[in-house]
RNA sequence: GCCCCCGUAGCCCAAUGGCAGAGGCAGAGGUCUUAAACACCUCUCAGUGUCAGUUCGAGUCUGACCGGGGGCACCA
């Protein structure tokens, strides 16, 4: 770390300039907002850590983007709301606290007092007066509120269902946390288990969670917005009734979902899932001795067995016949574990034609396969290559001589509508949120089981349900949460009747928590709701919201979500909680992820020992585009410390006089300084921070070569270039930024002076180069005036001698004139 | 299989459809120095993944393909 050793000989200190600061600025707490309306609001928010021991590379790069944001709004005027939390609830520190036998909350506010210190070491434009962690009973005592209205409004209820169930974490996860099959906490193969849990109604969101998508495509990734989309799944389709005869000669009717009703000619078998209860409802007695054993196997299936491709298609006969309702036709019903029993109708018409599973199937147990459309492409029925694109119908009755599948959609539905045996219908892929976890470092479920009143919310005003004090062993999992066994407090009376009852034992999800946070922030103390209705509406919608891209689906749809369900309660009067999103890229080393295992783990402490807090920022910052991944073995912090440097030697060569008037200075400087602080400002404001600190480069530069060769240090231009890079630094590397502040002779800080007025006419160039084409080369250059006319530039360019040489013998063709950049002349 | 993003010097990256290079790293040379380090100055290096197309003009727009990354996926 030969590095280290290279800010010795310049006399920038960066050790005594961190350790200045930071107690000048916690005097002057630059960062509090003023919160009277007397400045326009600005919310920039960015996402909470977990306290998982101290900050690291990740935690560096997106702080560091997150705090431009927050600056330049600071030094745009502003009054911002920048704060910061923790959420603090979580498995991590449960385990933690089984091995060190202690209580949870121990290891994890320990945690966050280093990552709070960390955080200021950074120098974070954070106001700390808001400061909340989502396990302080203050908080939690809001997430058992807000669970409670969700509930009033039927969008928090309780089924008995098959959940997916981590082995090695002990306790189940939602649809969103299994990753290929496996837990995405551990990666253990994720099993189902049958359990009574509560959910969220977030499925009756589906729509307008798209919808209401619309207004942010401008404003957030649209990867992220690609990723809700295709995580929702809507499809339109129809639900067809079929009649199922049963053996007993009773009949009932079976709806199934289709995308494709318009091949409902080409039906030939019907599907059921073998884990739905329909399966075991209808199905035939001489049959079900083979169905109980196929159950048996599919239920033994792991998700990640389920998922593998190439993998051939089981099944057994029910027994039964269906009746299809447009023709009468009677196929067979067969169950099998292709079709999903929690998606649609738990039922399908198979079209083998037109449908490659269906096909698969029907190949694998020899089921009839009919062609209703005729595509152009080989027959189906012999190649077994399913074909599912526009064609002419055959052997589909009214549908036949219909062309395209749009027309044949619409049809066949109003078919179906007329004869009340289907209608056309929308389905989604998104599933409910299951929200119990059976672990005990979480929120409390506020509810109290009662064996005389069922299911009794814990009143208001006995809120919150605190968690008793356990630790050490009493935490282990052991497939019911710890809770449960914690008699003196799982035992109660009950709110209603006052009988024996029993507390809900488990406790929500942690991604319940982290839903509202930011409601919370714009009024971390109120005492009378999750948050004051008028603080959220001064500073809400979140103007910008920063984090990573890990939280595209899980995070921000249920933030999303409980957004919308708190307007829906008139909480609120906009249905978005964050109006732009940037998702910064990893921090990697040599290609790779960081890892423990990989061993190639980069230590963010080392890093600042070793290069100080604003080079390692400002390597976060110049390393690229924000959302790009940033691999640390291609930057040069040494690089990044290297020019912090040359900006700081700049302030102590100034000689101009505080105050000196810079319009009486350098006009070439001055031009470079307006040009600079000019696109800087732009640049922020369209996230290519990379580029503005390449800009900033250049000002350090031409003013480096004013002082050294050019109009020389006494020159009032040389301040207000000192002074601009000082204030675009600020942004970036705010101990360098105040340091120069200072050492030009002024007072703290510079956080706030605002950014430099631009003088326009500073920005509009005397000459400029105009480049005259000939057939697209360049042929002459031309210094014109900014404002020259079309037809000047044309006439001037035509008497240029060398595009005179280049039309020789040539006719001119086409002129185009870009005044006043280019002519290009079209000549043959 | 469907969808999204990205391919520019040795490396990280810039470039409102108009001269491919702003900035940095690495490299070479020089000034300063007894020498080195630091500092300062100068310089080298690509025709934009491939092939078509649109255009007076394409890194930029369109299509196909190749390579890399990501999301969804027996979702009917």
């Amino acid at each position: 770390m030969s590095e280290q050793q290279e800010h010795e000989p310049t006399g920038y200190d960066v050790d005594a300039t961190q350790e200045k600061w930071r107690t000048v600025w916690e005097k002057l707490d630059p960062f509090k907002p003023a919160d009277d309306g007397s400045r326009e609001r600005r919310y920039a928010l960015t996402m909470f850590p977990y306290p998982s021991g101290d900050l690291h590379m990740g935690h560096a790069e997106v702080m560091a983007l997150h705090d431009v944001i927050a600056r330049a709004w600071w030094q745009h005027g502003y009054d911002v709301l920048n704060p910061i939390g923790w959420d603090s609830f979580g498995l991590p520190a449960e385990n933690a606290a089984i091995k060190r036998d202690e209580n949870p909350a121990v290891f994890t506010y320990a945690n966050i007092e280093t990552q709070a210190e960390s955080f200021k070491r950074y120098a974070i434009s954070f106001d700390w007066s808001r400061r909340l962690h989502t396990s302080d009973p203050d908080y939690y005592r809001w997430t058992q509120w807000l669970f409670l209205k969700f509930r009033e409004r039927g969008l928090a209820y309780r089924k008995f269902s098959p959940v997916n169930w981590c082995p090695n974490d002990q306790t189940v996860l939602a649809n969103e946390q299994v990753v290929n099959g496996a837990c995405e906490r551990c990666g253990a193969a994720v099993t189902k288990r049958e359990l009574s849990q509560w959910y969220f109604k977030i499925t009756d969101y589906a729509q307008r969670l798209l919808d209401d998508m619309v207004p942010l495509e401008d404003s957030w990734p649209s990867k992220v917005l690609a990723m809700q989309r295709n995580w929702i799944g809507r499809s339109e389709g129809a639900h067809v009734d079929f009649e199922i005869e049963l053996s007993d000669g009773a009949t009932r009717t079976v709806t199934v979902f289709t995308t494709r009703p318009d091949t409902l000619y080409g039906a030939t078998f019907m599907v059921v899932a073998a884990d739905a209860k329909l399966a075991d409802e209808i199905v035939a007695p001489e049959r079900r001795e083979a169905f109980t054993s196929y159950l048996e196997d599919v239920r033994k299936e792991t998700d990640i067995d389920r998922l593998a491709t190439d993998r051939p298609k089981t099944g057994v006969d029910l027994g039964v016949t269906a009746v299809n309702p447009v023709n009468g036709e009677r196929i067979p019903v067969w169950a099998a574990d292709y079709v999903l029993a929690d998606y649609g109708t738990g039922a399908i018409m198979a079209v083998p034609a037109h449908d490659q599973r269906d096909l698969d199937f029907a190949k694998q147990f020899g089921l009839p396969v009919r062609r209703v459309v005729d595509t152009g492409e080989p027959n189906p029925e012999e190649t077994y290559e399913a074909t599912s694109g526009d064609g002419a119908y055959v052997n589909s009755g009214p549908l036949d001589g219909i062309a395209d599948k749009a027309a044949g959609i619409a049809r066949i539905i109003e078919i179906l509508e007329e004869r009340g045996t289907g209608t056309g219908t929308v389905n989604f892929r998104l599933r409910d949120w299951l929200l119990s976890r059976q672990r005990y470092w979480g929120c409390p479920i506020p509810i109290v089981h009662c064996e005389q009143c069922g299911e009794v919310a814990v009143p208001e005003d006995q809120l919150p349900v605190e968690l008793p004090d356990l630790r050490g062993s009493d935490l282990k999992p052991k497939g019911v949460s710890p809770l449960a066994a914690a008699e003196d407090w799982v035992n109660v009376s009950c709110p209603q009747c006052g009988g024996a009852a029993k507390r809900d034992s488990d406790t929500m999800d942690t991604f319940v928590d982290s839903s509202w946070y930011f409601f919370r922030y714009c009024s971390p103390q109120y005492t009378d709701g999750p948050f004051d209705v008028e603080a959220v509406r001064d500073w809400m919608p979140a103007a910008q919201y920063v984090g990573g891209v890990e939280h595209a689906i899980l995070h921000l749809l249920y933030s999303r979500f409980f957004t919308k369900v708190l307007h829906d309660m008139g909480m609120i009067d906009f249905v978005e909680p964050f109006t732009a999103l940037m998702n910064q890229g990893e921090v990697i080393n040599e290609g790779r992820g960081m890892s423990k295992s990989l061993g190639n783990g980069v230590d963010l402490g080392e890093m600042i020992d070793a290069y100080g807090v604003d080079a390692i920022r400002l390597t976060m910052v110049f390393a690229g585009p924000p959302e790009a991944d940033i691999d640390w073995a291609d930057m040069s912090p040494g690089g990044s410390l290297k020019f912090l440097q040359r900006a700081w030697r700049l302030s102590g060569d100034v000689t101009a006089p505080v105050g000196a008037s810079f319009t009486e200075g350098d006009e070439s400087l001055r031009k470079v300084t307006h040009k600079t602080v000019h696109d800087a400002i732009h640049l922020v404001e369209t996230y290519r921070f990379n580029v503005m600190v390449a800009r900033i480069m250049e000002l350090v530069n031409a003013t480096r070569k004013a002082i050294d060769s050019g109009c020389g240090p006494a020159d009032p231009a040389v301040r207000e270039a000192t002074e601009a890079v000082a204030i675009l630094l600020s942004l970036v590397a705010p101990y360098t930024a105040e340091e120069m502040w200072e050492r030009l002779g002024h007072e703290p800080t510079v956080a706030r002076v605002g950014f430099p007025a631009v003088d326009e006419s500073l920005l509009v160039e005397e000459s400029v180069t105009a480049v005259v084409q000939v057939q697209g080369k360049v042929r002459a250059r031309l210094e014109v005036s900014p404002d020259v006319a079309d037809a000047d530039l044309e006439a001037a360019a035509m008497a240029d001698p060398a595009v005179q040489k280049a039309l020789e013998g040539k006719t001119i063709r086409k002129v185009i004139v870009r005044a006043p950049k280019l002519v290009n002349i079209v000549a043959g």
